[in-house]
RNA sequence: GCGGGUGUAGCUCAGUGGCAGAGCGUCGGCUUCCCAAGCCGGUAAUGUGGGUUCGAUUCCCAUCACCCGCUCCA
């Protein structure tokens, strides 16, 4: 059984070409990581993977790309404005930190008094902790640092001058440019309900505690569904939805004991939503969220409403009833899910002859190559392999290799997941047939080199 | 943001106040090479910026990054 850790993780990410740490030759920049030539491709098929199951084959669904800046409207409509600036205040004595809101609250819950913060500013919470000395709950002194504002958000000016007038924001999230954009898109496809619009995209939220390499970073890549329907059919798509993606994950190699759906409790469910299950991965540091799939009601088209006076009902073309859709989100994080097959996927096998051999049993659709072309010998049969890559490499991506020993080279494709090798040898030149060999069970065929592509298309379709 | 720890080649690790070393990797060569063979040759490093010193990779300070713990994650 071999032990998955993040480090080995982490090294062969590294060390193959997957993912790198950000700016590295500048020093870093903390929790930032880029895709190197094979981690682009795996997320990239990760993503083409996606689409293809909640867009191309789906009959409800479409697709769209929003821009990443937004009128600064829709975060205070959607409630980001409000909920992402925390007022956080240290504790000088013990250093335990606290929103300024909660102490006030709890202080006046505690007290018997009816003192509700809300609304306030951050100056007269610091004069009322002042004025109260309230105690730090933790070492019970009162000795606060001022309020520091913390805005999950981040934050960027839009035009030459940075005056607050274009100050505006990174998304925090994909779905809001989907909900803006709801009326556009049913007007424009004609789709009656139930409908989804899908679409895959960069967020950025200013976490406290990034990091696990690319689990948790500020800005990442999300893959969302807003799926609309009529009120009080939503709890029944709600399980629909919450089925179809962990059957997405099974069908793409991830382990069904990988993974485990978690419902939230009443008291966590967010202020929008009346039932949300996380799906689960079984990380090496631990459980980690991959896709929360959450019934978010009719929440977020309600606030748009009322915030922009735009009308976002929708007219039932049956019975001419007007409402305002409700709405199931199944958000997938990107980059945590191709970190997720890497870590399913990483093996350790050791060989008759003792051997260890490092592999990678990524799902072929995944695979960063689908094939290399190997010759056997380098100067006799190295212009026959590039006819065969260049052959290839029309409809695949295909690696090649001739440096060194021949076991060498399956050993390097086996660690970066390429399903099959394709060797040119001497028998080649007389009757243009190679050795194909399989990743996961080395078997090995003889086929003919114009069978060669449709064989790929087949062994590495999904 | 706070407390503790760590920074030497792509990786794992030596070492020294006075020429920085190994194994693995990688690249080239030889071998009609099908599962990390062998031999020969090449390759490359003291995170960054200051200070002390004749001289710093080594001592001091700062900074950056990473790891562990805490705080936070509508």
């Amino acid at each position: 059984m071999t032990e998955v850790t993040m480090d080995k993780i982490v090294a062969l990410c590294k060390n193959r070409g997957f993912i790198f740490a950000g700016s590295e030759i500048y020093g870093g920049l903390a929790n930032t990581w880029d895709y190197g030539p094979l981690g682009v491709e795996l997320k990239n098929n990760v993503k083409k993977a996606w689409w293809r199951k909640f867009v191309q084959e789906s009959p409800h669904n479409v697709g769209m790309d929003a821009a990443i800046l937004m009128n600064p409207e829709t975060w205070v409509a959607s409630g980001h404005v409000v909920n992402f600036n925390d007022p956080l205040m240290d504790c000088k004595s013990c250093k335990a930190r606290f929103r300024a809101d909660k102490l006030i609250e709890d202080y006046s819950a505690k007290n018997g008094l009816d003192i509700r913060p809300d609304g306030w500013s951050h100056e007269q919470m610091h004069q009322y902790i002042l004025d109260n000395k309230i105690p730090c709950p933790e070492c019970g002194k009162s000795d606060f640092t001022g309020i520091r504002k913390f805005n999950m958000m981040f934050k960027t000016f839009q035009g030459v001058t940075e005056d607050s007038a274009s100050e505006i924001y990174l998304r925090p999230e994909t779905a809001q440019g989907i909900f803006v954009n709801f009326r556009n898109v049913q007007r424009t496809t004609r789709k009656k309900l139930p409908f989804g619009i899908a679409q895959v995209g960069k967020s950025f939220r200013n976490e406290i505690t990034p990091g696990n390499f690319t689990f948790r970073t500020r800005e990442f890549e999300q893959m969302e569904l807003e799926f609309f329907c009529a009120p009080g059919t939503e709890i029944e798509w709600y399980s629909y939805w919450k089925a179809f993606c962990k059957n997405w994950l099974l069908s793409l190699g991830i382990k069904e004991d990988s993974i485990s759906l978690r419902e939230h409790s009443q008291e966590e469910l967010c202020h929008y939503s009346n039932g949300t299950t996380d799906i689960e991965f079984r990380f090496p540091f631990g459980w980690g969220e991959l896709w929360g799939v959450a019934s978010r009601t009719d929440y977020d088209l309600k606030a748009h409403a009322q915030h922009s006076g735009a009308s976002l009902e929708y007219q039932d073309p049956f019975t001419n009833e007007r409402y305002t859709p409700f709405c199931v989100e199944p958000s997938l994080g990107a980059d945590r899910v191709v970190l997720a097959f890497l870590c399913d996927a990483y093996d350790e096998e050791t060989l008759e002859n003792g051997d260890i051999r490092n592999i990678l049993h990524l799902h072929p659709a995944l695979a960063p190559f689908k094939a290399a072309v190997l010759p056997l010998q380098k100067n006799k049969l190295g212009d026959k392999a590039q006819e065969v890559y260049a052959m290839l490499s029309k409809r695949f991506m295909v690696d090649y290799d001739e440096t060194g020993a021949i076991g060498k080279r399956y050993r390097r494709e086996d660690e970066i997941g390429t399903p099959l090798c394709v060797t040119i040898d001497f028998d080649t030149l007389e009757d243009d047939t190679v050795t194909v060999r399989d990743r996961d069970t080395m078997d090995q065929i003889r086929l003919p080199i114009c069978a060669l592509a449709d064989y790929i298309q087949q062994k590495t379709d999904f």
